[in-house]
DNA sequence: GTTGACAACCATACGCGAATGTATGTAACT
DNA sequence: AGTTACATACATTCGCGTATGGTTGTCAAC
């Protein structure tokens, strides 16, 4: 094959890890071999071992595809100082299930997070940054109901508690949402689901 | 190696599932070999091959294990009838995380349910059985609220989507406790997290 | 209560395919 | 001209399933 321009490398680079979704999700990361990876992408192995070290670290490129514009969005919502901010949270617990429902990729994706791979030995690194991201997350959660209830707004629940709750219960959403999605209708019942879940904590 | 009594030939089987629970959350379930879990047992590969069909026959079985009791007292909670069951559900509730926090295996082989197995392939039927579980609970779940919204004892929300915060809201905490055991103090924390779980639905 | 004989229980050996990483070739872009 | 962007070829490793071998419980039969 002849050397591309550089605007058609990054489409393959692109086109590779759209194969990725595909492949991951059909055969899970452990079992999808390069070579499919290529096929399904239209080009062969030489290629995604010239774009990617290996599969980790494809992995960790399509993931941060679609993980780091989500992330900067809830790290904005947090940093609200004023006395909406839980309303705030509420709304960005609606839209990321809403979104989550609206965007493939997105559906993609985190169902191979959540039930597509295992999180081991070369995945093992991308999981702590995973888990890091969301300690800092619950962190500035619970220092959100923290000044919450201090402006007298929420009824006397533990900001841990509350934060730690607000958090396994979309976690579980999505888990269960994305092992299933048609049993759920998440475009009609986000903004109940979560709605009922702040109840506990306001 | 010469034949063993009746005794011992469960023993080896004991071994061998005690060993895949091991082997299968340190390497996860797809890297994982049979070889490995072998010599974790003390035995070699013919004694696997003797006791079970492949690796997911082991699986199968080392979940059996821990999750066909714990079922039983599930299905023995929703059957209750008097207007207490709501009471009843919680405190399964809290006693399901209490043993998850107390009891090791358990722990090992939701941790491995949860965060070391990709549900394709040859595990496909386990989860598809594990699927249909979780519905006839849900479908059990909604039918209590149901019950209990006609006793007058809850407020108007729909016994659905109760039935479906509480069921996601366990999953969630299940799913983010088994990803950091370390980060929760769930023997002293699994009442209050239940409790307020609670608070949405009650 | 012996005694064969069969089968249970497990170890060892073999063949096979599949996946990985690298090394090399090659044509076109810059 | 030199490097980029791949394709192709090669060597190696690993794990699976099965086939085979060997020892000893187990139990019917006498």
């Amino acid at each position: 094959m002849a050397r591309r321009t550089k605007a058609e490398a990054e489409q393959t680079r692109e086109q590779i890890l759209d194969a990725a979704e595909a492949v991951f999700l059909d055969r899970g990361v452990a079992r999808a071999s390069l070579a499919e990876i290529a096929q399904a992408a239209g080009v062969t192995r030489g290629a995604v071992y010239w774009h990617f070290r290996n599969k980790a670290d494809v992995f960790d490129a399509m993931y941060c595809r679609v993980h780091l514009p989500m992330e900067d969005l809830f790290n904005q919502v947090l940093a609200l100082e004023d006395g909406a901010a839980v309303d705030a949270l509420r709304d960005y617990c609606v839209q990321s299930l809403l979104s989550l429902a609206r965007n493939p990729r997105r559906q993609r994706v985190y169902s191979i997070l959540f039930h597509r791979c295992e999180f081991i030995d070369e995945l093992r690194d991308s999981n702590e940054r995973l888990i890091a991201i969301q300690h800092r997350g619950l962190a500035s959660m619970e220092a959100l109901f923290r000044r919450e209830r201090a402006l007298g707004t929420l009824p006397n629940v533990c900001p841990r508690l509350a934060a730690v709750t607000i958090h396994t219960a979309m976690l579980g959403l999505y888990f269960d949402y994305l092992r299933e999605p048609t049993a759920y209708d998440l475009e009609n019942q986000a903004a109940p689901l979560v709605d009922l879940i702040f109840r506990c904590v306001s």
